[in-house]
RNA sequence: GGGCGCAUAGCUCAGUUGGUUAGAGCGCACGGUUCACAUCCGUGAGGUCAUAGGUUCGAGUCCUUUUGCGCCCA
């Protein structure tokens, strides 16, 4: 085995012999298996890799390995997005290049260029995903524009078409000017940011003027009306009344509207229906008209009279400027307002009516309510269940046309008498043009789960690995994707699409803050993987949080992830090298056959394989890899390992064919138990291994179960004292700085204990270079140092070396300690509630607790008085 | 305005059926080159588990309050 793990050259090769082999598949697997499947989260076509796709592959990877060495059929269906949004700046960007543009190309060559550009670059996201160790069924990878998958988005938009729950509408919408499109509400977000509130008057017939307040004077110029609340006695008189829209004089009434804050600005409210959504709602209510005075591209129409062709921020400038020039100003001051920009973009989102197509979320919605609340689907962890509720429960309709280019065109078609025929089939009537407007990526991504497996179709994919069983991603996307799957899954196959979506949190930099290029603060996955091994990034993430909540990451935290890895290959390298050339693989003995420490270690190993099942069965995969990690690197590496070379390199053929066994069990095991989490080093070291089970890779190999019959009480109280002994006495070696290389022989009183302490010896001459332990003969020396576990007490002579004060005064402390737990325990001991209310167990423990520390206690006593 | 999360060692975080003297890594101090590992080993210092109350024999853990920070929805 080499010194070290050569991961740069090793992942690659052991990725290429997983996929070839076939062992991705989940064919792989006899046909009888169970199936297990996750539908991948998939990464947008143009994206580049970061660590929140670094974060999914970590986890999902990591349950898929999980299920497949439990035997199940895994299949893990990966997969890109189309984005249409993304895409399209991408191939505009392109263009522009070239200096020309998506408009003087036209719509068939620029969507020509935008399938060239797929061709080209499409397949990078996907290749760093395999960097990863990703281990997707590649024969089955889909893209939301596939054919096939086309097909599912057609067969859903007519099926809910037929169905009366998409229509078509001229509605207040949010409209990104600078992408040319609608969006929907979950692309909008809203932040406070330092606006000024300007207050104005409105002139009305009577003269007089009411004030009013806006953050938006542009909008003035499609004000329908005024609005006060009914019992301002400021305005009273004024309801019924008409008012004249500043500079361009248009007559509107002044009404009154319970919505209206008389707390707000002058208590007075404008009310323009086409560009504000409460307002919009107040026009319905007083059935007001409708104003629309913006172009698609934010410059204002010809409703805004001399403003015409002004973008809205020059025409609020000016009509500002003219409007003080006809003294209808008050003031203006500084204002937080809520400002809504588009989550792609940035820009101001301007409220606009439209035509755009919707889908009627209400019954649809219903359903994944249902779905949740009867718990045929479980959201881990359990309080976005309490979100993903809140949002359904209060959801408005989808809008779902976008005017883009690049995404699944919408299947109507319209005569020149303006009638609508929508259709599964392309309609080829030359009389007849299609509607120009694309769907929602979402919509498509929304079918993911059955349609990369075929639906409409009956396929058999579809038939064995549908419903799949998890869904794992950012929490983030809970109601972009995820609820959106879910109600058309419940929709479309009548069936809940998955029974468990597990969310994971969002990774931060070091202090918590969000990564971003401007900051500087981004860690690239791709050089975290060359600086430190896919490994160490995979285990990083895997154990450095907990389920749901945002992680903050550090590059040093990289760093362990890799020392880990280190710390596991020499292990093995340990182990290996000393099974000696041609081990022949024997069966690990019977309990009682082995020694305390291998006793020992199988017990702790195999609580340990328990307790890592108890936490993946509730999901927590972060604590089990902690609890991995923590038994190798001590328990196993700074313990067992190091005891064991007594064995190995001593004279007992038995004792070191055991010791053999029981190693290279431990390690087998470690190996599978950390597979899901680090798979390339933990096969590369399987390869190595005298028996592979069979020759099977490790990727094939059975997952660990906890053996009871390893489990030993005894064997791990021994342990304990022995550990504990040792550490006392490396703690009093340095404490008086007792040179390292310098041998010591040390005279034992072991109680009852000193029969279990003498056979023991050689561990004491190992891990504290004890060279002797000497019953006790007499009185022990003055010039030592003692050291109490339980009813041992050890005396290290130190001729020379001991202070005697000192060593009064270190025994003193730990005498207080001693005293201290003995008062609290005694006190526990001495409550009635306790003895009869605790658990027995619990009781029993203290009493044990108790009287060990009372040995302890007078044995230091002893000591110290005849110091 | 409604909801959710977080607050534990200097820093980053564990601690999920309530039960010893609350743990780890990094950082810090001291010591260590023979037989897997300096990407390491050993020893140590460092915490009123944000606050106030409550439930309980027993609370970092459960309930309520307050404060601070973050997020989601409107």
């Amino acid at each position: 085995m080499p010194k070290n793990f050569n991961y740069a050259e090793a992942e690659a090769r052991l990725y290429h012999y997983w996929e070839s082999n076939g062992w991705f598949k989940p064919e792989c697997a006899p046909p009888e298996a169970k199936p297990f499947v996750i539908a991948i989260p998939p990464p947008n076509v143009t994206g580049e890799l970061h660590l929140g796709h670094a974060m999914f592959v970590s986890v999902e990877d990591l349950m898929i390995r999980y299920e497949r060495m439990r035997g199940k059929a895994a299949l893990w269906v990966p997969g890109t997005d189309h984005a249409g949004i993304a895409t399209q700046l991408m191939v505009e960007r392109l263009l522009k290049e070239e200096g020309t543009s998506r408009e003087a190309v036209g719509r068939e060559v620029f969507t020509e260029r935008a399938w060239q550009w797929k061709a080209k670059y499409g397949g990078e996201i996907v290749q760093q995903l395999r960097l990863l160790g990703a281990s997707c069924d590649w024969d089955r990878e889909r893209f939301t524009l596939d054919e096939s998958l086309s097909r599912a988005v057609r067969e859903a938009f007519v099926t809910l078409w037929e169905q009366g729950l998409i229509y078509r509408g001229t509605r207040l919408i949010n409209w990104s000017p600078g992408l040319q499109t609608a969006v929907s509400d979950l692309e909008v977000e809203s932040s406070e940011e330092p606006a000024t509130l300007y207050y104005f008057k409105y002139p009305t017939e009577s003269g007089q003027y009411i004030p009013v307040a806006t953050t938006r004077p542009e909008t003035i110029l499609g004000d329908t009306a005024v609005a006060v609340h009914p019992e301002d006695e400021r305005y009273k008189h004024l309801i019924g009344k008409i008012a004249y829209v500043p500079m361009l004089n248009r007559p509107i009434p002044i009404i009154a509207d319970e919505y209206v804050d008389r707390d707000f600005g002058t208590g007075a409210l404008k009310v323009t229906p086409g560009h504000d959504f409460s307002d919009y709602e107040i026009a319905q209510r007083h059935k007001l008209p409708i104003l629309s005075i913006m172009n698609k591209d934010a410059t204002l129409n010809a409703e805004a009279g001399p403003y015409e062709g002004l973008d809205r921020f020059v025409a609020r400038e000016k009509l500002w400027a003219d409007m003080t020039a006809a003294d209808l100003t008050i003031k203006t001051e500084p204002y937080m307002r809520l400002t809504p920009r588009a989550t792609r973009g940035g820009e101001i989102v301007e409220p606009m009516i439209s035509e755009q197509w919707f889908v009627r979320m209400e019954q649809i919605a219903a359903k994944a309510v249902a779905a949740v609340r009867d718990g045929r689907i479980k959201i881990v962890p359990e309080r976005f269940e309490k979100i993903y509720f809140n949002w359904l429960e209060n959801i408005k309709d989808w809008c779902i046309s976008r005017q883009l280019w690049w995404g699944h065109r919408i299947p109507v078609w319209y005569d020149a008498a303006g009638n609508l025929y929508v259709s599964r089939e392309d309609l080829t009537d030359p009389n007849l043009t299609q509607d120009p407007d694309v769907l929602d990526t979402w919509f498509s991504s929304g079918l993911w789960p059955f349609s990369t497996l075929g639906w409409p179709q009956q396929t058999p994919d579809l038939a064995r690995y549908y419903p799949t069983d998890v869904l794992e991603t950012g929490y983030d996307i809970l109601f972009f994707w995820v609820a959106r799957m879910i109600m058309m899954g419940l929709w479309f196959t009548d069936q809940a699409p998955f029974h468990t979506v597990y969310l994971h949190g969002l990774v931060r930099d070091e202090h918590g803050e969000k990564m971003s290029k401007t900051k500087g603060n981004v860690i690239d996955p791709r050089e975290a993987m060359q600086k430190y091994s896919t490994d160490a990034l995979r285990f990083t993430l895997l154990t450095g949080g907990t389920p749901g909540n945002d992680m903050n990451l550090g590059e040093r935290q990289i760093e362990y992830g890799r020392n880990f890895g280190n710390k596991l290959w020499q292990i093995a390298r340990f182990v290996l090298t000393n099974l000696g050339e041609g081990y022949a693989v024997q069966a690990l003995p019977a309990p009682d056959a082995l020694d305390v420490p291998s006793r020992w270690i199988l017990s702790r190993l195999n609580k340990l394989i328990a307790s890592v099942q108890r936490l993946f069965d509730v999901h927590l995969y972060g604590e089990a890899g902690r609890q991995i990690r923590d038994f190798l690197w001590d328990e196993f590496a700074d313990w067992y390992v190091e005891i064991s070379k007594n064995a190995l390199y001593g004279a007992d053929a038995t004792a070191k064919a055991q010791t053999r066994a029981v190693l290279l069990h431990v390690l087998d095991s470690l190996l599978r138990l950390l597979h899901p989490y680090m798979p390339f080093i933990t096969e590369e070291i399987w390869s190595y291994l005298p028996d592979k089970s069979a020759d099977q890779p490790l990727i094939m190999a059975q997952w660990c179960v906890a053996e009871a019959r390893y489990y030993d009480d005894s064997a791990e109280a021994m342990m304990d004292v022995l550990r504990d002994l040792i550490v006392k006495i490396r703690n009093v070696r340095a404490e008086y700085k007792v040179d390292p290389a310098k041998r010591l022989t040390v005279l034992a009183d072991g109680g009852s204990f000193g029969a279990g302490l003498a056979a023991h010896g050689e561990m004491f001459s190992r891990l504290c270079n004890v060279e002797r332990l000497e019953a006790l003969n007499g009185n022990p020396p003055d010039q030592a140092a003692a050291v109490v576990s339980g009813e041992v007490t050890l005396y290290l002579p130190l001729a020379g070396m001991v202070d005697l004060n000192a060593e009064r005064e270190r025994l003193s402390k730990e005498l207080a300690s001693l005293a201290a737990q003995i008062e609290k325990t005694e006190k526990m001991l001495a409550n009635e509630q306790f003895v009869s209310r605790a658990k027995p167990e619990v009781v029993a423990k203290e009493r044990a607790k108790l009287a060990e520390l009372h040995q302890a206690h007078s044995a230091l006593q002893e000591r110290l008085a005849g110091l």
